[in-house]
RNA sequence: GGCUAGGUAGCUCAGCUGGUUAGAGCGCAGGAUUCAUAAUCCUGAGGUCGGGAGUUCAAGUCUCCCCCUAGCUACCA
């Protein structure tokens, strides 16, 4: 039965290179999708650049450009290397398009007609010079906790420490350079929270792999949070109808792009139909391959607002790891962050094809590009084992009998091993798990090799007697390794296609694995495949640079460095005045506690709730930090930390002064 | 701190619902061969399956504790 099935790779972003990550997903949707497709399915599959928002913008501004464009040269960039790697969409468009605000706009107000929307104010940090508001990544300052500088404005690199933008010392705008402020601004929210049951249903019908849906029941355990939808101008993107200063947050507009991507196919398309796909009683499948840091968004708010949009929902969503190489995540300072373009200029896309297909599992693993173990297994098994079979026979076929295979099968039953193999493979290829179908391949070409070697073809022409047997027994080779390439094709699609020519057939099909070439004449053999060169591969990394200043200091530890006199009048201390300690609703460790530091009160939370209980503390003195940054927290804001011992849970032993001490004084 | 996932031969990885002496490929060592892009074939060495305890007739495979790695996350302020 053909079955109708529309694939997507999540859409990369436009402020950035393509580089070994992307492709992993790109080439792994590509790998999956040619498999259907030779298989007789019908596939469409998109993608699109993801263009909108904040940092686009200011991009553009950079560089003396419009946003667009900006996001129309990134575009080029992004296909190029797509292309470059034998990956082929459908349609490669982009979320800054009219059918994208359409289908933003439908499904927005359709969610609106659900009663799925609604607005609210949100405090945020507001760049006055530039005149606009900043996530917390586009403010920098000195980390609150290990007051490392130059942090962003949600973690610390330095010491992991996360927090508000609100508590960095010294904080900046990336934009101005200025100190940004708070301000108010109206923000549009999606109720999730009343999608949580059906998030719950969804995540575990097997859209996700269980892993995910492991680590999603993380949110899912609690009602989920409503989800801001809006972000304020000036911003690049899609201004929110019935406002003119609110536009859709870019994790709305993005994977609405694989509809619009889709919608602007169909629009050159005859035969393509989107709702047969989108509509709510579509019978086609939809996946999505994305990586596994953009679970969220594909599996809660998007199953949600197609769902609350009139929508279907996905059939699956295939989550991948993250690339490392050698063993590390790939990184700038260590020359392993590899640009997809640099590799396309020393090496053969196909050789990571076929690497990332020998790791791929249907497992949300990382992955690791050991380039050592590159070259020894792209060489050994495509060069040595496969392509091998045929550089080997070849030869006596064209010299001896005129390029003519024999008609009959020499050795039926081992060919029989390869056609049997072919429902097995295609299982493996269809539900993701490549490195599974390249261990039969390869065990495969084991056998056909082993084969050869037992005949000796290259004895038997020296026999008078033997020399008729040389035919079939390399004509038997020719039909291995033309199984072979047709399993091999879906990854390699260049090397399948110089073996569709030297074998003269038509392009390979899943089916033609039923059949044999027969009585059939060949061309020559060609190389159809170079090894690769050590010299080649150590191209893609650069020399490792000398440790930079500011990551030596990183990994000095707090309790190593010595402060200054200086740094410690930083902090200032005071004795307080316990006025009220009482549990907090909700939480299992904190305790809301009011001090008196003197001149006035402050509400601090504190952690103790296990070692003290709320009444014992009043009226107690200790010690509070009195000009650490008011911090926000779940149940309120906290305006200092009161010092404590001990490791933890009940073995926390709070600080107090003598007897004398009164509030307010300061800790010297 | 919590959660999720890893930790199996030098390297990259398989090992399903627990069951004979733990597997593959690459690499390595020895041999064979010379048709082939120094490819191929045969043989072999290499692992106390992160550590410890437990359940069981039997554990890499189940339970508990601990250690290490990665990601996510927090009420560590």
């Amino acid at each position: 039965m053909q079955r109708q099935i529309f694939v997507t790779s999540a859409l990369p972003n436009a402020n950035g290179p393509i580089h070994l990550g992307h492709m992993l997903e790109h080439i792994q949707t590509d790998i999956w999708v040619r498999f259907l497709r030779m298989q007789g399915h019908e596939v469409v599959y998109v993608c699109a650049d993801d263009t909108h928002g904040t940092a686009t913008m200011i991009k553009a501004e950079q560089e003396g450009i419009t946003p667009t464009e900006l996001v129309d040269a990134v575009r080029q960039e992004h296909l190029a290397d797509f292309n470059g790697f034998l990956v082929e969409y459908d349609n490669y468009y982009t979320t800054h398009s009219e059918e994208n605000r359409h289908y933003s706009e439908l499904i927005f107000s359709r969610l609106q007609e659900q009663g799925l929307i609604y607005t609210e104010n949100v405090e945020q940090l507001y760049d006055a010079e530039k005149g606009l508001f900043l996530a917390d990544r586009f403010v920098i300052g000195n980390c609150p906790k290990c007051n490392a500088e130059g942090q962003y404005g949600d973690n610390c690199e330095s010491c992991g420490a996360t927090y508000n933008a609100t508590e960095l010392g010294n904080p900046k705008s990336i934009y101005s350079g200025t100190a940004p402020e708070l301000r108010e601004s109206e923000h549009y929210f999606f109720d999730l929270g009343k999608y949580t049951d059906f998030l719950r249903e969804w995540t575990r019908s097997g859209s996700v792999q269980p892993e995910i849906a492991n680590k999603l029941s993380e949110w899912l355990d609690d009602e989920l949070r409503p989800w801001d939808i809006s972000r304020d101008a000036p911003y690049f993107g899609f201004t929110i109808p019935g406002t003119e200063d609110k536009y859709f947050y870019v994790w709305m507009d993005a994977p609405i792009g694989y509809m619009a991507s889709l919608q602007n196919l169909c629009d050159q398309r005859e035969d393509l139909n989107f709702d047969s796909f989108w509509g709510q009683d579509s019978s086609a499948e939809v996946h999505h391959f994305i990586g596994k840091d953009i679970v969220n968004f594909h599996a809660l708010f998007w199953p949600a607002v197609l769902d609350g949009a009139g929508f279907r929902t996905p059939s699956r969503i295939h989550a991948h790891g993250f690339v490392t190489v050698n063993g590390t995540k790939m990184s700038k300072s260590r020359g392993t962050f590899i640009l997809a373009q640099r590799y396309l200029e020393h090496l053969n896309p196909e050789y990571l094809r076929y690497y990332y297909a020998t790791k791929l599992s249907d497992s949300a693993d990382d992955l690791d590009i050991n380039l050592d173990d590159f070259v020894q297994r792209v060489n050994a098994d495509l060069v040595g084992k496969v392509i091998n079979i045929a550089s080997r026979t070849a030869g006596f076929l064209v010299k001896h009998f005129d390029g003519e295979l024999s008609a009959e099968l020499h050795d039926p039953s081992l060919m029989q091993q390869f056609t049997n193999a072919a429902d097995s493979i295609a299982e493996h290829f269809e539900r993701g798990n490549f490195g599974k179908a390249m261990r039969e391949i390869t065990a495969l070409a084991d056998l056909a090799n082993q084969y050869i070697a037992a005949h000796e073809p290259w004895n038997m022409i020296k026999d008078a007697e033997r020399k008729a047997d040389v035919q079939p027994v390399c004509s038997q080779a020719l039909e291995m390794f033309r199984a072979l390439m047709i399993f091999l094709k879906p990854i390699l699609p260049d090397t399948a296609r110089r073996a569709e020519e030297f074998l003269a057939v038509e392009p390979f099909q899943w089916a033609d694995l039923t059949t044999h070439l027969g009585s059939h004449r060949i061309n020559p053999f060609k190389a159809m495949l170079q090894r690769m060169e050590v010299k080649q591969v150590e191209k893609l990394v650069d020399a490792p640079e000398p440790q930079a200043p500011e990551q030596a200091q990183a990994t000095v530890s707090k309790t190593d460095a010595p402060i200054s006199i200086e740094d410690f009048n930083k902090i200032e201390l005071r004795v307080a005045r316990i006025v009220s300690a009482e549990p907090v609703d909700g939480a299992d460790k904190l305790l809301r506690l009011v001090l008196d530091v003197g001149d006035h009160q402050r509400q601090v939370f504190s952690g103790i709730k296990a070692a003290y209980a709320p009444d014992d503390l009043v009226d107690r003195l200790t010690v509070v930090v009195a000009n650490l940054a008011p911090r926000k927290m779940r149940f309120g804001v906290s305006e200092g930390m009161v010092l404590a011992a001990g490791p933890g849970d009940a073995d926390i032993f709070l600080l107090s002064p003598d007897s004398g001490a009164t509030p307010g004084m300061v800790v010297k």
